[in-house]
DNA sequence: TTACCTGCAAAGAGTTTGCAGGTAG
DNA sequence: CTACCTGCAAACTCTTTGCAGGTAA
């Protein structure tokens, strides 16, 4: 399937020039029917390997930060080693498996209805992560 | 109040031997009624400030991460610039305050139960935590 | 005395930046 | 042509480590 004019199209409206690099990195990320989560590293690696053209360390980096400042990326901390992104920007949680340093998706409809019992004045709530740690 | 001893055995019965650095530390971060939530960063000009014989920044990240394996302060990862520590070790969530740069306890009883509905095989949940980001 | 700890400086890891050359429009 | 992007290398920040001297018991 051949969804070029998509990412042209996703990239131009957002204010990215559509280039090359950007592309490819859509393609990967985005082509896709599962949320997919990944770190720097991750991506570099697997680009590395898929293609043969090599896209920069920088690039990426550049590339992954413009996604996320457009909202096509999730940035998502778990632990102190390694910054992961998630393709699935919409709200939702997270189970993090210790034993594989895996992120799994958790559904809205996973959870049940969180109720925030205390206020803090002149502030509204943003946002409510819950992360789910599993091991054996 | 002159908690030393207090400090001195709470060192000692788990293994770490009560160096003036470490009961330095400890007075600072233990010695309170409120949970106190910092970074390394936090940590250090603080204890240069009230102190007149300085800590060395390598000492400040062994004693904490030490503190850390025996489960005197948890960490909290809430942003990619910096990693949290609180001495408060209890099961609870947190408010995150986007202006401010600031953690905040939420206490068990704030937060609705929750319950997850999805069951990954083979593991079992080891905790839940909840992250409410604040803004104005 | 012995094992452990501290502090310095150097090393390491991850990320960002400056800049020269390249590319999209 | 112009503005923006890429890739490299250098810079930067945060954290860890090696080691010599110091300290607790």
């Amino acid at each position: 399937m051949n969804n070029n004019h998509v990412f042209l199209e996703k990239l131009r409206s957002s204010g990215l020039i559509p280039t090359k690099q950007r592309i490819e990195i859509c393609k990967f990320l985005f082509d896709r029917k599962e949320t997919f989560h990944f770190t720097i590293n991750d991506l570099q690696n697997i680009l590395r390997k898929k293609s043969n053209e090599k896209i920069s360390l920088a690039t990426i980096y550049n590339t992954v930060h413009a996604f996320k400042k457009k909202g096509f990326l999730k940035e998502i901390l778990i632990n102190s080693s390694s910054n992961y992104f998630d393709t699935n920007v919409s709200n939702h949680h997270h189970f993090f498996d210790e034993n594989t340093n895996e992120l799994i998706d958790l559904k809205d409809s996973d959870v049940s209805d969180i109720k925030i019992k205390k206020n803090i004045p002149k502030r509204k709530i943003k946002s409510i992560e819950v992360l789910v740690r599993l091991a054996k």
